[in-house]
RNA sequence: UUCCAAUCUGAUAC
Protein backbone atom coordinates (compact mmCIF):
# COMPACT_ATOMS: atom_id res chain seq x y z
CA UNK A 1 0.00 0.00 0.00
CA UNK A 2 2.70 2.57 0.97
CA UNK A 3 4.58 1.82 -2.15
CA UNK A 4 1.54 2.37 -4.59
CA UNK A 5 0.58 5.65 -2.72
CA UNK A 6 -2.85 3.95 -0.64
CA UNK A 7 -2.09 5.48 2.12
CA UNK A 8 -5.16 5.45 3.73
CA UNK A 9 -5.63 1.81 3.23
CA UNK A 10 -1.85 1.57 4.58
CA UNK A 11 -3.26 2.68 8.05
CA UNK A 12 -6.53 1.45 7.84
CA UNK A 13 -4.77 -1.98 7.81
CA UNK A 14 -2.23 -0.49 10.35
CA UNK A 15 -5.12 0.34 12.81
CA UNK A 16 -7.06 -3.08 12.14
CA UNK A 17 -3.56 -4.89 13.68
CA UNK A 18 -3.51 -2.47 16.21
CA UNK A 19 -7.49 -3.47 16.90
CA UNK A 20 -6.64 -7.36 16.38
CA UNK A 21 -3.94 -6.76 19.20
CA UNK A 22 -1.23 -6.84 17.23
CA UNK A 23 1.95 -4.12 18.16
CA UNK A 24 3.34 -1.70 15.65
CA UNK A 25 7.19 -1.84 15.92
CA UNK A 26 9.77 0.86 14.29
CA UNK A 27 9.42 -1.36 11.05
CA UNK A 28 5.99 -0.62 10.68
CA UNK A 29 6.46 2.81 10.77
CA UNK A 30 9.26 3.04 9.01
CA UNK A 31 7.21 1.40 5.94
CA UNK A 32 4.63 3.84 6.51
CA UNK A 33 7.11 7.02 6.78
CA UNK A 34 8.33 5.52 3.92
CA UNK A 35 5.15 5.48 2.08
CA UNK A 36 4.74 9.47 2.50
CA UNK A 37 8.22 10.42 1.78
CA UNK A 38 7.79 8.52 -1.54
CA UNK A 39 4.91 10.82 -2.32
CA UNK A 40 6.55 13.67 -1.08
CA UNK A 41 3.83 13.85 2.05
CA UNK A 42 6.60 15.26 4.59
CA UNK A 43 4.13 16.78 6.78
CA UNK A 44 2.25 13.43 7.58
CA UNK A 45 5.45 11.63 7.48
CA UNK A 46 6.72 13.68 10.07
CA UNK A 47 3.94 13.61 12.52
CA UNK A 48 4.21 9.41 12.26
CA UNK A 49 7.65 10.22 13.43
CA UNK A 50 6.33 11.94 16.16
CA UNK A 51 3.30 9.37 16.79
CA UNK A 52 6.56 6.89 17.07
CA UNK A 53 8.70 8.77 19.42
CA UNK A 54 5.25 9.30 21.40
CA UNK A 55 4.89 5.67 21.58
CA UNK A 56 8.34 5.12 23.32
CA UNK A 57 9.39 3.80 19.86
CA UNK A 58 13.34 4.70 19.25
CA UNK A 59 13.43 5.94 15.45
CA UNK A 60 16.37 4.15 13.83
CA UNK A 61 18.60 4.43 11.18
CA UNK A 62 15.83 3.48 8.75
CA UNK A 63 13.66 6.21 10.29
CA UNK A 64 16.09 9.10 9.55
CA UNK A 65 17.72 7.45 6.08
CA UNK A 66 13.50 7.63 5.22
CA UNK A 67 13.15 11.46 6.49
CA UNK A 68 16.41 12.78 4.94
CA UNK A 69 15.09 10.93 1.82
CA UNK A 70 11.67 12.49 1.58
CA UNK A 71 13.17 15.91 2.25
CA UNK A 72 15.69 15.91 -0.86
CA UNK A 73 13.09 14.41 -2.76
CA UNK A 74 11.04 17.63 -2.10
CA UNK A 75 14.03 19.82 -2.41
CA UNK A 76 14.18 20.42 1.26
CA UNK A 77 18.23 19.90 1.41
CA UNK A 78 18.58 22.17 4.52
CA UNK A 79 16.11 19.64 6.58
CA UNK A 80 17.58 16.58 5.26
CA UNK A 81 20.79 18.10 6.05
CA UNK A 82 19.59 19.11 10.02
CA UNK A 83 18.50 15.62 10.11
CA UNK A 84 21.96 14.66 9.35
CA UNK A 85 23.60 16.63 11.90
CA UNK A 86 21.41 15.50 14.33
CA UNK A 87 21.93 12.18 13.70
CA UNK A 88 25.22 12.71 14.25
CA UNK A 89 24.87 14.01 17.06
CA UNK A 90 22.74 11.40 18.23
CA UNK A 91 24.30 8.43 20.90
CA UNK A 92 21.79 5.68 19.42
CA UNK A 93 22.26 6.30 16.04
CA UNK A 94 25.05 6.63 13.15
CA UNK A 95 25.10 7.30 9.78
CA UNK A 96 25.59 5.14 7.00
CA UNK A 97 26.61 4.61 3.46
CA UNK A 98 23.19 5.01 2.60
CA UNK A 99 22.61 8.56 4.48
CA UNK A 100 25.95 9.71 2.52
CA UNK A 101 24.30 8.68 -0.46
CA UNK A 102 21.07 9.83 -0.33
CA UNK A 103 22.33 13.47 0.82
CA UNK A 104 24.57 13.31 -2.08
CA UNK A 105 21.84 12.49 -4.31
CA UNK A 106 20.15 15.25 -3.02
CA UNK A 107 22.74 17.48 -3.60
CA UNK A 108 23.08 16.42 -7.40
CA UNK A 109 19.43 16.90 -7.53
CA UNK A 110 19.13 20.35 -6.55
CA UNK A 111 22.13 21.19 -8.84
CA UNK A 112 24.81 21.48 -6.26
CA UNK A 113 27.38 19.35 -7.96
CA UNK A 114 30.13 20.81 -5.86
CA UNK A 115 28.58 20.09 -2.68
CA UNK A 116 28.28 16.94 -3.71
CA UNK A 117 31.68 16.24 -4.56
CA UNK A 118 32.74 17.74 -1.18
CA UNK A 119 30.20 15.34 0.90
CA UNK A 120 31.69 12.42 -0.86
CA UNK A 121 35.61 13.44 0.59
CA UNK A 122 33.55 14.00 4.00
CA UNK A 123 32.30 10.45 4.29
CA UNK A 124 35.79 8.87 3.02
CA UNK A 125 37.22 10.80 5.76
CA UNK A 126 34.59 9.45 8.23
CA UNK A 127 35.32 5.89 7.11
CA UNK A 128 32.43 5.61 4.80
CA UNK A 129 33.45 4.62 1.57
CA UNK A 130 31.76 5.12 -1.70
CA UNK A 131 29.84 2.52 -3.47
CA UNK A 132 28.56 1.80 -6.61
CA UNK A 133 25.40 3.64 -5.33
CA UNK A 134 27.73 6.55 -4.75
CA UNK A 135 29.74 7.01 -7.39
CA UNK A 136 25.68 5.99 -10.07
CA UNK A 137 24.71 8.92 -8.02
CA UNK A 138 27.40 11.76 -9.13
CA UNK A 139 27.74 9.90 -12.80
CA UNK A 140 24.19 10.55 -13.01
CA UNK A 141 24.75 14.01 -11.14
CA UNK A 142 27.17 15.08 -13.70
CA UNK A 143 25.33 13.92 -16.73
CA UNK A 144 22.75 16.36 -15.43
CA UNK A 145 24.53 19.11 -15.23
CA UNK A 146 25.96 18.78 -18.30
CA UNK A 147 29.75 17.93 -17.29
CA UNK A 148 30.46 14.63 -19.27
CA UNK A 149 34.03 14.67 -18.53
CA UNK A 150 33.24 14.53 -15.04
CA UNK A 151 30.77 11.67 -15.12
CA UNK A 152 33.31 9.82 -17.05
CA UNK A 153 36.55 10.42 -14.51
CA UNK A 154 33.82 9.42 -11.47
CA UNK A 155 32.78 6.07 -13.59
CA UNK A 156 36.82 5.44 -13.55
CA UNK A 157 37.15 6.29 -10.25
CA UNK A 158 35.18 3.50 -9.13
CA UNK A 159 36.46 0.73 -11.28
CA UNK A 160 40.01 1.93 -9.66
CA UNK A 161 38.72 1.69 -6.15
CA UNK A 162 37.85 -1.55 -7.41
CA UNK A 163 34.17 -1.51 -7.35
CA UNK A 164 32.20 -3.70 -10.15
CA UNK A 165 29.93 -2.11 -11.93
CA UNK A 166 25.95 -3.17 -11.92
CA UNK A 167 23.08 -2.81 -14.39
CA UNK A 168 22.19 0.64 -13.00
CA UNK A 169 26.11 2.01 -12.76
CA UNK A 170 26.49 0.52 -16.36
CA UNK A 171 22.87 2.04 -18.00
CA UNK A 172 23.58 5.39 -16.36
CA UNK A 173 27.02 5.31 -17.94
CA UNK A 174 25.36 4.69 -21.37
CA UNK A 175 22.99 7.08 -21.02
CA UNK A 176 26.65 9.11 -20.67
CA UNK A 177 27.78 7.66 -23.86
CA UNK A 178 24.99 8.37 -25.73
CA UNK A 179 24.76 12.01 -24.61
CA UNK A 180 28.30 12.46 -25.98
CA UNK A 181 27.33 11.10 -29.76
CA UNK A 182 29.05 7.94 -28.49
CA UNK A 183 26.41 5.43 -29.40
CA UNK A 184 28.92 2.76 -29.95
CA UNK A 185 30.75 3.12 -26.89
CA UNK A 186 27.42 2.38 -24.92
CA UNK A 187 26.68 -0.71 -27.32
CA UNK A 188 30.01 -2.05 -26.20
CA UNK A 189 29.08 -1.40 -22.76
CA UNK A 190 26.33 -3.42 -23.02
CA UNK A 191 27.91 -6.50 -24.62
CA UNK A 192 30.74 -5.87 -21.97
CA UNK A 193 28.08 -5.90 -19.22
CA UNK A 194 26.29 -9.49 -20.39
CA UNK A 195 30.29 -10.53 -20.76
CA UNK A 196 29.94 -10.26 -17.52
CA UNK A 197 26.74 -11.70 -16.35
CA UNK A 198 25.06 -8.48 -15.82
CA UNK A 199 21.88 -8.45 -17.54
CA UNK A 200 20.46 -5.45 -18.77
CA UNK A 201 16.93 -4.07 -17.84
CA UNK A 202 14.48 -2.98 -20.00
CA UNK A 203 15.33 0.57 -19.20
CA UNK A 204 19.39 0.12 -20.36
CA UNK A 205 17.20 -1.21 -23.69
CA UNK A 206 14.94 2.12 -23.41
CA UNK A 207 18.09 4.06 -23.45
CA UNK A 208 20.23 2.37 -26.44
CA UNK A 209 17.25 2.13 -28.28
CA UNK A 210 16.67 6.01 -27.75
CA UNK A 211 20.00 6.72 -28.30
CA UNK A 212 20.20 4.95 -31.39
CA UNK A 213 17.08 6.41 -33.11
CA UNK A 214 17.85 9.77 -32.37
CA UNK A 215 21.70 9.19 -34.06
CA UNK A 216 19.66 7.72 -36.80
CA UNK A 217 20.87 4.51 -36.50
CA UNK A 218 17.69 2.57 -36.64
CA UNK A 219 18.96 -0.82 -37.89
CA UNK A 220 20.95 -1.17 -34.78
CA UNK A 221 17.38 0.32 -32.39
CA UNK A 222 15.54 -2.68 -34.39
CA UNK A 223 18.35 -5.27 -33.63
CA UNK A 224 18.11 -4.40 -30.03
CA UNK A 225 14.70 -4.27 -30.12
CA UNK A 226 14.80 -7.92 -31.18
CA UNK A 227 17.56 -8.75 -28.59
CA UNK A 228 14.91 -6.87 -25.88
CA UNK A 229 12.28 -9.30 -26.50
CA UNK A 230 14.45 -12.23 -26.75
CA UNK A 231 15.65 -11.19 -23.36
CA UNK A 232 12.24 -11.45 -22.26
CA UNK A 233 11.84 -7.32 -21.69
CA UNK A 234 9.14 -6.28 -23.82
CA UNK A 235 8.51 -2.84 -24.61
CA UNK A 236 6.93 0.01 -22.00
CA UNK A 237 5.71 3.31 -21.99
CA UNK A 238 8.97 4.51 -22.17
CA UNK A 239 10.38 3.26 -25.16
CA UNK A 240 7.24 3.99 -26.92
CA UNK A 241 7.37 6.97 -26.22
CA UNK A 242 11.22 7.29 -27.67
CA UNK A 243 10.00 6.24 -30.70
CA UNK A 244 6.82 8.40 -31.07
CA UNK A 245 8.82 11.50 -29.90
CA UNK A 246 10.95 11.14 -32.75
CA UNK A 247 8.56 11.11 -35.72
CA UNK A 248 6.54 13.37 -33.71
CA UNK A 249 9.29 15.70 -34.11
CA UNK A 250 10.16 15.08 -37.55
CA UNK A 251 6.40 16.09 -38.32
CA UNK A 252 5.92 12.16 -39.60
CA UNK A 253 2.11 12.07 -37.23
CA UNK A 254 1.17 8.84 -39.53
CA UNK A 255 4.06 6.75 -38.02
CA UNK A 256 3.85 8.23 -34.66
CA UNK A 257 -0.07 7.61 -34.71
CA UNK A 258 0.52 3.58 -35.84
CA UNK A 259 2.86 3.34 -32.93
CA UNK A 260 0.38 5.20 -30.58
CA UNK A 261 -2.31 2.77 -31.70
CA UNK A 262 0.07 -0.50 -31.76
CA UNK A 263 1.06 0.63 -27.54
CA UNK A 264 -2.84 0.66 -26.74
CA UNK A 265 -3.55 -2.73 -28.78
CA UNK A 266 -0.79 -4.36 -26.73
CA UNK A 267 -2.71 -2.97 -23.53
CA UNK A 268 -0.16 -0.40 -22.59
CA UNK A 269 -1.68 2.90 -21.29
CA UNK A 270 -0.35 6.07 -22.33
CA UNK A 271 1.21 8.25 -19.70
C1' U B 1 16.53 -28.59 8.34
C1' U B 2 18.91 -22.61 8.03
C1' C B 3 14.64 -22.25 2.43
C1' C B 4 11.06 -18.24 1.10
C1' A B 5 8.77 -13.54 2.93
C1' A B 6 9.02 -7.31 6.23
C1' U B 7 11.46 -0.92 6.59
C1' C B 8 16.14 3.38 3.94
C1' U B 9 19.90 5.45 -1.27
C1' G B 10 21.22 5.29 -7.67
C1' A B 11 19.68 4.63 -14.17
C1' U B 12 15.66 5.82 -19.51
C1' A B 13 11.36 9.08 -23.04
C1' C B 14 7.90 13.29 -22.88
Amino acid sequence: YCKYGNFLDALACGDELVHKGATPTVATYNTLIYGFCKWGKMIEARVLFFHMLKKDLEPDLVSYNTLIYGYCRVGNIEEAFHLYDEIRSSDCVVPSVITYNTLIDGLCRSGDLDEAQRLKEVMTCHGFLPDVFTYTILVNGSCKMGDFSLAKDFFDEMLLEGLEPDCYAYTTRMVREMRVGAAYEALHLREEMVEKGILPSLITYNVLIDGLWKSGDYEEAKHLLQKMVQGGFFPDCVTYTCLINYYAEKGQLIEARKLFVDMIIRGLSPS
